[in-house]
DNA sequence: GGCGTCAAGTCGGCTA
DNA sequence: TAGCCGACTTGACGCC
């Protein structure tokens, strides 16, 4: 997972289009939307210069050799996709996820990343609107609170790493999928 | 220029 | 040991 010590990840798009035999660094660039700068990568998501031009993948290298970090901007389509698969089920399984990777054109590590990012977002989210409600209902059942926060935690840690088995059904309860 | 967002990087923990 | 996870950080980018 280290990008310190591999050669090619699955991350930059200058990586998964150099896996590609026989393309040339150009497909960055080859479907421009034009609209904002933003460019379509071959695997769907957009890559931009930073000064909001189009690029072509080799140009992601700073001009010392220093390999710049790529941030790639999905589509809006693929977005909706992960959000709507996101509202179903908020952990994939490997094969659920490489059908998933494939339909949006992305890298199974992309989605993986991309729920991974999504459950921590969401979960902050909740946690600073738990806080702001708390904040305002006065301070009276902070025990109370307290208690249940750690009851939850230790629920949740009953079965930390068999999560795609549950599902969730657009509520904040979590049920067994299978 | 500061700030928010978001994909990706890093680290440590856990399981099979 | 590999692969996954959450938690947190980093870096690119857009908006004001």
């Amino acid at each position: 997972m280290a990008a310190s010590n591999k050669q090619l990840t699955s991350f930059f798009i200058e990586d998964i289009l150099s896996l590609k035999e026989g393309k040339t660094d150009d497909s960055c660039k080859s479907e421009s939307d034009s609209t904002d700068g933003r460019t379509v990568s071959e695997d769907g998501s957009v890559c931009r210069s930073p000064e909001g031009k189009p690029e072509s993948s080799a140009d992601v290298t700073g001009g010392c050799g220093k390999k710049k970090r790529s941030r790639a901007a999905f589509t809006h389509l693929q977005v909706l996709e992960l959000e709507k698969k996101f509202s179903r089920q908020r952990y994939l399984s490997a094969p659920e996820r490489a059908h998933l990777a494939s339909a949006l054109h992305l890298t199974e590590t992309q989605v993986k990343i991309w729920f991974q990012n999504r459950r921590y977002k969401t979960k902050r989210r909740q946690l600073t609107t738990d806080f702001q409600k708390s904040d305002s209902t006065a301070v009276a059942s902070t025990d109370e609170d307290f208690f249940r926060a750690s009851l939850l935690a230790t629920v949740y840690k009953s079965y930390p790493y068999r999560p795609y088995v549950y599902d969730l059904h657009g509520l904040s309860v979590w049920r067994p999928a299978l």
